[in-house]
DNA sequence: TCTAACTCGGATACTTTCTGTCCGCGAATG
DNA sequence: CATTCGCGGACAGAAAGTATCCGAGTTAGA
């Protein structure tokens, strides 16, 4: 999986706090990371219609829904493809033993496993929204850690 | 993922109908795919235990453990290693707004979402064995199919 | 209205992983 | 004991992922 999915994931928890737009400069130093490859997830966020684009002198990036109606799998799949992991080649079609065409209506026993592992895996991903991680951030580090990052994102501290 | 996992997991089903050694240039012909690269992956469920490897001149592979006894998972985690695929960098103990350490004892939200998620795509894997795979070929393209693969594997048909 | 500063967006190099290939070592057969 | 065959790890090429830069467009303020 990308590695940028990770920072994605934070960016989007950090944007809970806040409803005013925030640049991609200013997340990026939030997280300490590269501010150029961040961008780039972000306009992938963005081309997903995750979050929304604001330009001009106090534009930067806002969530599109509220929290609870954005998924983690929708991060995920925003940034990595919606493609599934797994895809058959149909092996069984070829080589001297080929399986006529005809005996090949539906997909094979190794592809309708791999599409049910990453079903389950999807589906796990889907359970948690935005709101559910941020409620995790405020139970387990306090709910002043929480509205920090909002207050820090807002403000034009270092 | 990578794609040489669909090929693993065919040779393993196609190793199933036979108990003698079958060489890795065979089980090339019968796929029609790469020899040479194939037979890195067969090395790779070598070092993992899967298969056993039988040299001199009737030399091949086999399998180590009956069917029933060998799942999607452990051919899966062979070729593409047991690490899971989403890495947590703790963000959250970088950047300006960093979070002290003795906050962060367990993983975080982040990473157990993943974590539960790659639980649930592994189990899924888990619940299907080498035996399923080659039963659904019977009942799909019936027992000819299956017992035609050991035959010509066994023979030296071009 | 005009200027100016700040933002996103896509086009551009670099690194790592994956894909594909090759030849040498060891073992079983006759 | 020589020969033949197959495995094993070491060697290039391709693709994706990672990181970066500068230009187009927009908004805020003077």
């Amino acid at each position: 999986m990308s590695g940028g999915v990770e920072w994605a994931i934070h960016c989007c928890v950090a944007l809970t706090s806040v409803r005013a737009p925030v640049p991609a400069t200013r997340l990026a130093q939030l997280h300490d990371v590269s501010p150029s490859y961040l961008a780039k997830q972000l306009q992938a966020l963005s081309r997903a219609g995750l979050v929304r684009s604001v330009q001009g002198k106090a534009g930067g990036y806002v969530l599109t829904r509220p929290p609870e109606d954005i998924t983690v799998l929708d991060v995920v799949e925003a940034i990595d493809g919606p493609d599934p992991a797994f895809v058959c080649t149909e092996i069984r079609q070829r080589g001297p033993l080929a399986l006529p065409p005809e005996s090949c209506t539906g997909p094979c026993g190794i592809a309708r496993v791999m599409a049910e592992a990453d079903a389950a895996w999807r589906a796990s991903l889907g359970k948690v929204s935005l709101a559910d991680l941020a409620r995790d951030v405020r139970t387990t580090h306090g709910p002043g850690a929480f509205t920090g990052i909002g207050a820090w994102l807002a403000s034009s501290d270092t």
